[in-house]
RNA sequence: GGAGGGGUACCAAAGCGGUCAAAUGGGGCGGGCUGUAAACCCGUUGACUUCGGUCUUCGAAAGUUCGAAUCUUUCCCCCUCCA
């Protein structure tokens, strides 16, 4: 391969699938073009699912190219069908407008902007899906497909043999990614469109798109869809998303999270998920143990979201933690009043009003499972009630389960 | 529009008048082992509780009954077949 940026695509497995990789390979390798990837906009920030996508965006800038990042203020309306068994509930137009607004602001923090040839373009499809006209678009653009080739993609073909319902609000969904694709490549000359591969069947149908009506080439490119060893899904654990937004998950438990990737997704990650070049990634894993592998993953991932300094502090705080058993002021950190430790505060009710537990059963069963300590401390009286004789310094921590600690400092 | 099947906890799925806060499996959470891993093993998985209990749950509402997830009526939703 000829471009470099395709070929460390390949290098670091971000390659699935293309529709022409020999023509686009000639083509990006001549000159510098824009590329585009489109995000939901069902929440305000994105979570580690996107975050594939992000770093191919951030590859893109690195060879030169202009990254496009769509901004699905008209398609979230509709809801992809892809990968989806049931329809998702229809958000509001001001809450989708929320939440670009939280997914900009991410991005401002994950790409480069300061050169001028690759500073990223945002979209909002909105801009132009919301002024379609009904019979003008079925004329121009719903002619071009036929059902019998929509009724063979995955995304509507695996929904009727499951027979889930889907509406046809849901069925013209490709259409409009198509569209948009259509919409780009004439407004900012935008030649590919990259994506996840369960976006194939929704970016192949706008390349066609371009072809009939324009008889030009775009190209199509899709990611492989990670999945953890695990079986799970990459970015939703069952505790929920893993998400982006410091302020929905915070740089400590981001480390943590990729602290305890599973062994076997450890190196492929570190090709996914950091800046590191492949050729060190593979001395890494030569000369490294698999823990040590997995505190660089933490950094450098932490690093690229977060910063240099968040994420150096999360990894001391868990070296606090879990070598040398230590508190340390870094953790999540809640206030309390030595008011109501005087009145005789109830671990429980603590627990509980803090949000750490949800109920006060919860939490006293984790005591009957031995799975709370007060400053390393095992519980084992569910009434308990904090004494001013538990802290240290005004501080005290509290654990749950052998990860998760808080410290509560009087004021 | 006609005929049939079905809606049970996070999910799947049993229960079909009392012994049902609801079997079982998956998932989650906690513990053990370990390496903050995997696998495995154990416990736990509606809320409140003075730990004796109390309260709210089986699509929604009304009813029958001493007693309903289970029976009746109406309504809502989903699926299959026919038109």
């Amino acid at each position: 391969m000829k471009s470099t940026f395709l070929r460390e695509m390949q290098e670091r497995g971000y390659l699935n699938q293309c529709t022409d990789l020999e023509k686009l390979d000639t083509v990006i390798s001549k000159k510098s073009i824009p590329a585009y990837i489109g995000f939901d906009c069902t929440a305000n920030s994105l979570h580690v699912g996107s975050l594939l996508q992000i770093m191919i965006l951030r590859l893109l800038q690195k060879h030169g190219h202009k990254p496009i990042v769509l901004l699905g203020g008209g398609t979230t309306l509709i809801g992809d069908p892809s990968g989806k068994d049931s329809t998702r509930k229809i958000l509001k137009k001001k809450d989708i407008k929320k939440n670009i607004l939280g997914i900009k602001k991410l991005f401002e923090k994950l790409l480069i902007f300061k050169n001028k040839k690759t500073k990223p373009i945002f979209i909002d499809n909105y801009s132009w899906l919301g002024k379609l006209n009904y019979i003008d678009f079925l004329r121009n653009i719903g002619s071009q497909f036929t059902l019998n080739k929509m009724l063979t993609f995955d995304s509507v073909k695996l929904r009727l043999e499951r027979e889930q319902s889907l509406s046809y609000m849901e069925f013209n969904y490709m259409i409009l990614q198509a569209f948009d694709f259509f919409k780009l490549f004439e407004k900012e000359k935008c030649l590919l469109q990259l994506g996840g591969s369960d976006q194939w069947g929704n970016i192949v149908n706008g390349v066609d798109l371009i072809r009939r009506i324009l008889k030009k080439d775009a190209f199509g490119l899709t990611s492989p869809l990670i999945t953890l060893s695990s079986g799970a899904k990459m970015g939703k654990t069952e505790k929920g998303a893993i998400w982006l937004d410091e302020k929905l998950f915070s740089s400590y438990d981001y480390w943590q999270f990729w602290r305890n990737i599973d062994d076997r997704d450890v190196v492929k990650f570190l090709k996914f998920f950091t800046d590191i070049k492949i050729e060190n990634i593979n001395k890494l894993e030569k000369e490294k143990q698999i823990n040590d592998l997995k505190v660089i993953l933490a950094n450098e991932t932490t690093k690229i979201l977060h910063g240099k300094i968040k994420s150096s502090k999360a990894e001391r705080t868990a070296t606090d933690i879990f070598k040398f058993g230590k508190i340390n002021y870094d953790l999540p950190t809640k206030n309390i009043f030595r008011e109501d430790i005087k009145k005789g505060l109830k671990l429980l009710e603590l627990l509980v009003n803090t949000n750490i537990m949800k109920s006060k059963g919860e939490v006293r069963r984790a005591i009957k499972n031995n799975g709370i300590k007060i400053n390393d401390l095992l519980v084992d009286d569910e009434n308990k009630i904090l004494n001013f004789s538990d802290f240290k310094e005004n501080c005290l921590k509290i654990s749950f389960g052998k990860k998760k600690h808080f410290i509560f400092k009087i004021t």
